[in-house]
DNA sequence: GTCTATAAAAGGATAGAC
DNA sequence: GTCTATCCTTTTATAGAC
């Protein structure tokens, strides 16, 4: 079921869907979904409300596009991050990272997924974007510890105990980076110091000994 | 400068006041500032949205009042564990446990914290009372730390990193118990298994190896 | 201390011109 | 595809009776 006939200027409204995506994106991680007014969104963007109404049914359908648009997005650096190393302490060690460098992106996601959960907008499609956010952190996370186990570079953990494990303190480093430093270089600071405690008390609960060639790399 | 003269139905007054924070503290934990009008929280009191600008000087006021109130009787808690226990280990196990058996307190505590964080209102009054809900945290926690080791029964780890570490985990967890379980008891199982993990990892990290009598009393 | 009624402002949404 | 102008609803806040 291709559209056909003249897509007239569709490379421009796709643009501007997507500034008013990025637009929303950007207010809606600093404030709350209600609190963000249909025309702060058209101003960041440079337009007017009009315009939202022409590229969206109406403020909730622009929040959901929003949030799939972040997850997306997040989803796509999580799947750059994990196809590009094999060796699973790299991997996690890369993951963990991951989380200090782009908490700014990931406190957006974050935050954008604790407003969902609050308000009353609820859809189908925003719940599965949510549950492939942390389906795949937890595929990989589990994937890592069973590649370890097998390959005995670690010699203890179950891998759903320690999924759940890493990802739950991440949600909290990541949410201390978004209560703690309204200026980045604070909130960065804080969740590095809590990732590097975490990694090593990690490393030790997999029985890994062998973190020191890891951490001269990134630490 | 004591005010005198007839105080006619204060008690009464103090009532009304704490039966509207109490509202709101509800309907705010469940849904964002603005999102929540002066009306819900007047008809989940029982009473009229003029009662509130006779109680409190406007909303912002109320949402002041509400974190103040709710982050005051989470300290009321904390210190009900601290005080009664001497044990580092012991009062770190309780610690622990208290945040899965008082979730959904605690839950409502961060989202209005989160909250406040992503609004515009901003006073010195509430920065102060998160600091301190934050800062008791940090002593208690720095504290079993600091006389674990002293006494031997701890042989590792630093009482800051630890303290960073412990806290920012429970703050994802408890994060996870608002962001999943909507139904209380998936919350509070999610967060249990995570803590359970979580408690196991931290005695390794502290070198602390009498943990089985200590399980056995909760778990 | 509490209510009813209402003013005043803000926000979401649409119609119609270009 | 985008803008201007505007309508309608919701929400905050106040005045005044009881």
């Amino acid at each position: 079921m291709k559209k056909v006939g003249r897509p007239r200027q569709v490379g421009q409204a796709r643009d501007t869907a997507e500034a008013l995506k990025r637009s929303a994106l950007d207010l809606l991680s600093r404030n709350s979904y209600r609190s963000v007014t249909i025309k702060d969104i058209g101003r960041e963007a440079g337009l007017t409300t009009a315009m939202i109404y022409y590229h969206f049914r109406d403020k909730n359908d622009l929040l959901r596009a929003t949030i799939e648009y972040a997850i997306e997005k997040a989803l796509t650096r999580f799947q750059e991050v994990s196809e590009n190393i094999d060796e699973p302490a790299a991997l996690i060690h890369e993951w963990l990272y991951m989380h200090v460098n782009l908490h700014s992106e990931l406190g957006k996601v974050l935050k954008l997924i604790i407003d969902y959960n609050h308000s009353d907008v609820q859809t189908d499609q925003i719940d599965e974007a949510v549950q492939r956010f942390y389906g795949t952190e937890r595929d990989v996370l589990m994937g890592c510890v069973q590649k370890g186990l097998e390959t005995g570079i670690f010699s203890d953990g179950k891998p759903e105990e320690i999924s759940i494990l890493v990802s739950t303190f991440l949600d909290g480093a990541v949410l201390r980076g978004q209560i703690l430093g309204e200026t980045d270089a604070q909130g960065a600071a804080a969740i590095q110091t809590s990732v590097e405690v975490f990694e090593r008390v990690l490393w030790s609960a997999l029985g890994f000994r062998g973190r020191a060639a890891l951490s001269s790399r990134t630490g």
